[in-house]
DNA sequence: TTGTACGCGTTATCAT
DNA sequence: ATGATAACGCGTACAA
């Protein structure tokens, strides 16, 4: 009878300090020393009579009113664009990882892939005081990260940066995937590359991708001959299943690669619909789950998930001012995972032509 | 200079509304009450006033301090088992929008499949005073389960309930999952089926759907025959292999049945090492990304994921005492997706033998 | 070593 | 319709 109804309960009375230091005979001083980093100052009577108490009356601290006082909410947020990337779980595995071991409670909010959505989570995590904010932005709300950032809040930016904007990032080295992944490429004898991405639209771990493609594409004018698809943001990729059919029927030893997670999703769909899963070169950034099962395994750049997400933690704590000037921009390697959608293919193309 | 050193910043100086009364000329009562339900109650010359020198000052009202005095968080805790779980990460997505909708935050806990940090997790969003849990429990903490109800938080059990502890539930209808499934591989002539279930560990969601089929076997002896196998925790699955390649070999029209998504990539995994992806009827609870592009498109018995967030977090809000009496345990059916796993592969072998 | 007293930013209560 | 003041539960100078 007592529950509010038709909404969530109010905070119940609870056990406080004054209650614990009453029933031990304490001050309240004694009991929040006993509770924090000063019990060693504390006379081994008074911590066991505290203690005693304090299970007697099952008393739990509110880290709210610790909070308020103390100023330390013990609050992490984070902030990611897509929940349902394989990438994003891994990394905030990391993240959460790192969490744990320094104390920290995480509060995850996902934007959805919406800018707005982005603007208001980053407004009730600070007025959370969350004590320090990892986030993967979709980079639009450039003004609003501007104004945490003076305030002082901590931030780091993962897997993408935003101009402007001068904080830690911690990210994927671009450059060093998509030279391993053409490197393995050519090694394999193939001769024309085709780049699929997500829309850039100011993300900049996608421009940095594309921008490296190109770049060792030239470098490698001889063997290599690459091309771009950028995919649009509704789902029919119509465009995508004809310019595979196309490259299926043009090219001598074609192959695909991918610039993440959804993309590679989307191109196997599509090559699937065109029967053709097994008929060319196929290499993605992002290990996935599914990878060693479709297309009779694909070839991936695997990005060190936890590592990176247990990183932007660290930065986070450190604060990363390592004798001041530029924040730093931290990268991880990718690992080449060789499977069949490369290696089973080229070579038997190549003795055809 | 002023940020702390080798540990996260303190909240910096706040803009207070003690700060916004003085500017605007009222007293801290009225900025409070415009921030509030009571806004109505004020003129519209102090309103305009306010909302003035809110602009002005850039004041954000402090959630912490307001929910130490009001006596409310807004924020939702959530505690899951996986977060690289397919089913939890949608199910989390369903959840979230229906807090965005209601106005509350959710903080999200992952325990990783370990039982101590489930435990831990659900201390710490006590001691944060989440208005409302949403657990996607591991079973194993009665006790701390229990004693939250006992204090009369509302919470609600997500795809698992708990002997003995008298919450809501939301979850899927094990019971026509299965039959479903039976009833779907019965149609394309299957004559043997391996059910292959992770360890049933007090989880009840398993250990139903294991009962529903051995039950529905039962039911259906002249058609269907079933096994049962339950998979260790280390992930080698050689017993796995074997098994498979037994069925193989000793049955004419042999379908496995995947309890949920981990399952299914671990026999995925199994058949692949096998040679057999497209040797043998496949169906598996839980649609996934990956679903339609393995062998030949796997049947899958789809949960409607947003709906079951959804009515978690409305079961929460609403303390689900509809007359009084048991809480209610809301099911939701599955869906049936056919593939190829099971619609192209029974009827020839039928005609083998 | 221990206790007293005040303040954190807000909302509830009571008064006007 | 508006304001003054006391809490909320805890941390922390400062005093003893």
């Amino acid at each position: 009878m007592d529950r509010a109804r038709g909404a969530l309960a109010q905070r119940s009375k609870r056990i406080t300090i004054h209650e614990v230091a009453e029933d031990a005979g304490v001050s309240k001083t004694s009991v929040s020393r006993y509770l924090g980093e000063e019990r060693k100052l504390l006379s081994e009577t008074l911590q066991t009579r505290i203690e005693a108490s304090i299970a007697r009356l099952g008393f739990r601290p509110d880290r709210i009113a610790s909070s308020l006082r103390g100023r330390r909410t013990r609050l992490i947020g984070m902030v990611v664009a897509d929940i349902t990337n394989p990438y994003t779980v891994m990394m905030m595995h990391g993240v959460e990882t790192a969490c744990r071991r320094l104390g920290y409670t995480l509060v995850v909010c996902n934007t959805d892939r919406d800018t707005e959505l982005e603007r208001k989570h980053l407004e009730v995590l600070r007025a959370y005081s969350v004590e320090g904010l990892v986030i993967n932005t979709l980079g639009q709300e450039r003004e609003t990260l501007q104004q945490l950032v003076e305030e002082g809040l901590p931030i780091v930016l993962v897997d993408r940066q935003v101009e402007g904007i001068d904080v830690l990032t911690v990210g994927l080295d671009n450059r060093q995937a998509i030279r391993l992944g053409l490197d393995h490429l050519a090694e394999c004898g193939f001769e024309e590359v085709l780049y699929v991405t997500e829309p850039l639209a100011g993300i900049s771990s996608r421009r940095e991708r594309v921008e490296a493609f190109e770049t060792q594409i030239q470098a490698r004018s001889g063997q290599l001959t690459g091309a771009l698809l950028t995919l649009d943001g509704d789902h029919q990729d119509q465009a995508l299943i004809s310019r595979l059919e196309r490259l299926l029927r043009e090219s001598t030893a074609p192959a695909v690669f991918c610039a993440n997670a959804p993309v590679t999703l989307r191109v196997c769909q599509a090559l699937d619909r065109l029967g053709a899963l097994k008929d060319i070169g196929l290499i993605a950034i992002d290990e996935q789950d599914w990878s060693a099962l479709v297309a009779g395994g694909i070839t991936t750049l695997a990005q060190p998930t936890d590592a990176i997400g247990e990183a932007a933690m660290t930065a986070l704590v450190q604060g990363g001012h390592d004798g001041g000037g530029e924040p730093s921009h931290r990268v991880f390697p990718a690992t080449l995972k060789p499977r069949g959608s490369t290696t089973a293919r080229a070579k038997p193309m190549h003795s055809n032509a």
